[in-house]
DNA sequence: TTCATATGTATACAAGTGTATACTTATTTC
DNA sequence: GAAATAAGTATACACTTGTATACATATGAA
């Protein structure tokens, strides 16, 4: 049955996937830089220079995965729901992704470890402003939209960076529930905005307290 | 005046001092894999093997550069001063570092260019746990001390990670003082912790509200 | 002066990088 | 079946990387 279509062995349709498969983990764990063209053909059972065949040049491959990195559906992107709960689901996500067992597979990390690139940076900027960056300032509104959108990634990234790249212990061993208590008011002071603290009641928030 | 100490045109201390400061400078702007030995060397004036000579490896002498860096003193220290305004002094501080003009000396910005190297990752995480760290959890006191410091250090790293990493544009054109105005209640949110919004009133923080 | 030591350089090497050129082999078309 | 083409490999090249070895020169003490 189905003799048709026997085994294939020559498929460009799948050794195309299978490169751009391989690239995408190989760039997450090691960046633009760290990882070589070599790596990426032996992880998709190929020669190197049928990447180079594929793809044209490594930078466009990482284009490409860049590209289809991020346009995978964004953890953040939950338009009309209440501030709160957008939130703690915005929490609950970016905790649980970048936790231990977790599959490392987030597009983001792939920016972040290839920022030290120049012209990764430059291709992760273009593909940030395109992707994840529409649809998180479409979630919000108010008064600077842009720069609260902006501050959202960059509070997903650096707490990524500290978590899965430096791999800080006080968050690879906290327990999760302890960290998405801590971010989702961070997160939602970003979603309301609204009314800024002016200056809070004096004498009521003080640190320490050990002025001499 | 002064014949005593002439000219000296070998000076070890001198020279330990170039390699270390050009050192600082390329892994700043490159990270740890970016940044070549060579590079390194022409920048201080010598040859390439003086700075194996000095410092053993390139690993050790990024081990030196991140101590060095690390144990300066850091923008978010500052205790005893009342949390709003603690928070007040960190963001202008944060955004300021981060401007154009300028000077991208910070040390943070060598982790973050390096975070992607297993090695410089490692070499950095010893370093944030044994300096920053330290200095930043004691600024602070409640619950979950460690988790919210390096939250904080994740805050700022995600700052600069999009801001003058990637470059992102809603954050490099952004008006200094906007910029400020969103980061300040983010770091008084991890400073106080306080009583966080258990649920906030509902009905009165939604979004966009389209729901169908 | 003379020699030991501190300071610095030149050369070379083995490994790794991305990729261009030339070649092989499978699949399809006539 | 034979020719054309798609799919894949092998080899090589020019370059960069970190660093080991061997050499050169300045400084300071005897």
């Amino acid at each position: 049955m189905a003799s048709q279509a026997p085994v294939r062995r020559r498929n460009a349709e799948a050794t195309r996937a299978a490169i751009l498969a391989s690239a995408r983990a190989c760039f997450t764990r090691a960046g633009y830089d760290g990882a070589g063209v070599r790596e990426i053909a032996a992880g998709a059972g190929v020669s190197a220079m049928l990447v180079n065949r594929y793809f044209g040049s490594k930078e466009k491959l990482f284009a490409e995965v860049c590209a289809d990195t991020m346009a995978a559906p964004m953890i953040l992107a939950d338009d009309n729901l209440a501030a709160d709960d957008m939130a703690l689901h915005m929490a609950k996500a970016l905790v649980d992704i970048t936790g231990k067992g977790a599959t490392p597979m987030d597009g983001f990390l792939i920016l972040l470890h290839s920022a030290s690139s120049k012209t990764a940076a430059k291709i992760g900027r273009a593909e940030i402003e395109k992707h994840h960056f529409k649809t998180l300032a479409g979630a919000i509104d108010g008064e600077l939209v842009p720069q609260r959108a902006a501050l959202m990634l960059g509070l997903v990234a650096g707490f990524q960076v500290m978590r899965q790249m430096i791999g800080l212990s006080s968050l690879t061993k906290a327990k999760p529930a302890d960290l998405v208590k801590l971010l989702t008011p961070l997160i939602r002071q970003l979603i309301v905005v609204g009314e800024l603290p002016k200056k809070a009641a004096p004498g009521k928030t003080k640190t320490k307290g050990k002025k001499p």
